[in-house]
Order: C-alpha cells, then sequence, then structure tokens
DNA sequence: ACGAGATTTAAACATTTGATTAATATTTTT
DNA sequence: AAAAATATTAATCAAATGTTTAAATCTCGT
C-alpha cells in the first residue's frame, strides 16, 4: 500500500505532489489524484477546497524547498565565491537527485503564471542582483559579468535535471549511471566553474 | 489582423504553434487555438482531424528545428572540439531568441511522452554516445568524461531561456538585456568552454 | 450563369472534469 | 451508551472541452 501510515489528508497531498509534478498543473486531473492516493474523489475538495487551492499549497511547499537550498547561501558573506559554487552544487544536486522533476516542474508552472508567490519571494530575498554572491563576482573577476557567470553555474547545476527525457532513452545513462554523474558533478562544478573564473581573476601583468 | 496572407490552413497551424508553445498540450484548449487564429472552431478538425494529430505535426516540425541546428553541426568530422561549440552555441542561440518557449516546451512535452518521434530520431542521428563530437571529447581531453562536458555546454547554451521566468520578473533585465546578453553568450561560451577543457589537456609534464 | 466541390458557420453532441450533495459510517465527546 | 462531530461514499451537477453535423456560403471550371 502506497503512502502507508499517512492519514487521509497527508495522503491525498502526498499523491498530488506525486501527479503534479509527473504531468503539471493543467495535465493532472482530480481524479488522478484520487487514484494514486487510492481514496474518493470527493475527498480532495473536502480536505482542500479546490484543485487550485491543493496545488498552491503544494507549489509553496516545493518552492520553499528551493529557495531554502539556495537563498541562505547566496547571501552568506562570510564564505567565498568558490565554497557558494560547492555548496550551490552540493545542495541542489542532492535535493533534485531525490525529486528529479522539480526543476522543469517548477520552470514549467511558473512560464504559465502559476507559482506567482516565487517572483514576490524571490524578489523580497534576493532579487538575484542584489545578493552577496552576485556582488563578489562583480568585484573579484575584472570583466565577468555576475548574471553570465550566475546563468553558467545554474546551468550546469540544473540542466542535467531538465534534460533528463533526453538522456533517459539513451542505452547507457540508466538512473544507476545518472546518479554517479550528478555525484561527480557536486565535485566537478566548482572546479569547471574556477576554470572560468581564472580567466578573470586579476593579473599584475593586466596593470 | 494576426497572421495575415496566411490561408486559413495555415494560420490554423501557426496560432496553434504559438498557443501550444505558451501553454504546452494540456493547457491548450482547442477553443484557444481558434480564438488566437480568430477562425471558426470547426476548422481545427476539417484541416487537421484532431488537437492530437495537430500537435504532433508542430511538435515535429519544433523537433526536427532543433535537431537540424544540432546533428550535422555534431557529426561533423572537419571541424574542431572548438569550432562545433562556437556554430552549436550561435545556432541555438540565435534558434531561441526568435522562439524563446522552445526548450521549455520540448522538455516539458517530452517529459509527458509526448514527441515520442524524437527519442527514435534522436537515437538513429545520434544516439549523443556515438556522435563525432562525443568521440573529439573523449580523445583529446584525458579525464574528462565527454558526457559531463556535453552538460556543461548545453546547460551553459540552454538554462538562460529555461530560466527566463526567474529573471524576467527581476527588474534590469527586459527584453532587449536580455536579448544582449545572448548575444555576449554566442561569443563567449566558446570561451568559458575552452577555459574548462584547458584543464584537461594533455600536459607535457604530466607524462 | 450554373452546378459541383471546397470552405465556413452555428449549433449540438458526447465525454471529461472539478465540484457538490445527501446519505452512511466512523470517531470523539459527554 | 447516546449524541455530536468528523470522515467517507456513491451519485449527481454544471461547466468545459474535443469533435461532429448539417446547413449556408464561397470558388471556379464549364
Amino acid at each position: 500500500m502506497k503512502y502507508a501510515q499517512l492519514s487521509t489528508e497527508e495522503k491525498i497531498k502526498a499523491a498530488a505532489r506525486h501527479v503534479f509534478l509527473k504531468k503539471g498543473f493543467a495535465g493532472t486531473k482530480t481524479r488522478d489524484i484520487a487514484d494514486e492516493a487510492n481514496e474518493n474523489l470527493a475527498l480532495i475538495n473536502y480536505y482542500y477546497r479546490s484543485k487550485e487551492n491543493l496545488f498552491q499549497i503544494i507549489m509553496n511547499e516545493i518552492l520553499d524547498e528551493f529557495i531554502t537550498s539556495l537563498v541562505p547561501v547566496l547571501n552568506d558573506a562570510q564564505t567565498t565565491v568558490l565554497e557558494k559554487i560547492e555548496l550551490l552544487a552540493k545542495n541542489h544536486i542532492d535535493l533534485f537527485l531525490s525529486q528529479p522533476a522539480i526543476p522543469l516542474f517548477i520552470m514549467h508552472e511558473m512560464s504559465e503564471g502559476r507559482g506567482c508567490s516565487m517572483q514576490q519571494d524571490l524578489d523580497e530575498k534576493m532579487t538575484i542582483l542584489h545578493t552577496v554572491f552576485h556582488d563578489q563576482l562583480g568585484e573579484n573577476y575584472q570583466g565577468l559579468n555576475p548574471e553570465q557567470m550566475i546563468m553558467n553555474i545554474y546551468g550546469m547545476i540544473i540542466f542535467p535535471f531538465i534534460g533528463r527525457v533526453m538522456t533517459s532513452g539513451v542505452k547507457g545513462i540508466d538512473e544507476k549511471t545518472f546518479a554517479l554523474l550528478m555525484e561527480e558533478r557536486k565535485k566537478m562544478i566548482p572546479v569547471w566553474a574556477n576554470a572560468i573564473l581564472k580567466e578573470y581573476e586579476k593579473s599584475p601583468f593586466t596593470a
């Protein structure tokens, strides 16, 4: 029995999270959720009022998990750029290894205008343009556009999970192999990022 | 009048492409398409039999545009690794600048099991594991896992378009600024990729 | 101008889908 | 144990949605 030892209310939320992550809001039918939870259809509305409301609850939880693994790292004044990159790679890859559908889910739903809470959350908590990380990049690496470097790092971290569909068909990259690749990436992304950053290090010869 | 000088049949396909790219298959209603095309609802079925069929036609076109900007570059035995990276960055960024929704659309629909034709197309045409590009990476850079490097490059190219939703809210990165950033990326991605690759160059001191 | 074929339209149809209801069962409180 | 509150169920509703129909309109060769 799936979702054993959970209350009906929790079971429905867990099932909804599973289906929403897999099919997105528009692709999810309330009956899919009821089936996945193995509970009566009406209980969804009984406990959560509406599909929309249930979705928002789950979306907020997922966004919170994501932001939690992000904002504290980016705004820590005590760590170096390299240490931040190490933490970002570790936090995110661990999160996405346990729930690989998260990145694509967030991007798709946000592009659809859902999950609008994040727009506010992010705006308040970081604004991307005003993190310690952003400032450190701008100060320490001459000629490097911080936005570009942030995109590079996030591209390296997130893309494998977004593009999983393309590699999953390919034989040779099964789930086990993929997990190993991601473990290697946790170690290597800081190295690769550092290789890029070295190009911008203030050289004594340039002065 | 949108889609002027197009035949009704073409107008419907263009409108459908627009709506599908924006909302995905599940989020798109046939009435949305009819409204966007400013044509009668029944004409969709008259010209294209079904929503599903119309979607497949558009999906195949989009996948074809994508694969065309990809496979010939990866399998050209006459170009170097660096030249390939330059071409990939240029081809893809140009394509995505003109149609920014493509990457997220492809990834989302493929993860949903739609666009299955690509699985075959890709398997036949490259398999990712058997491109000239892949082999060149493996041969010329000791200790570098080609899959990792391919993910790095595609992450750097595609992520900005996938993550556009997160930067679009942020003031300071409007459409104009974003386009300029992407133009800079076309030039810089080969430089950054090269910085990474240099770490793996067979050094005369290592022997 | 006529008529055959192609196109377009408004209306309707059959399902799907999110939500509600009213009755029944279970748990908790007194 | 009786009563009250809570939980669950099957049936149903109304709106949304993909598709079809049958009539109306247009196009074009003769």
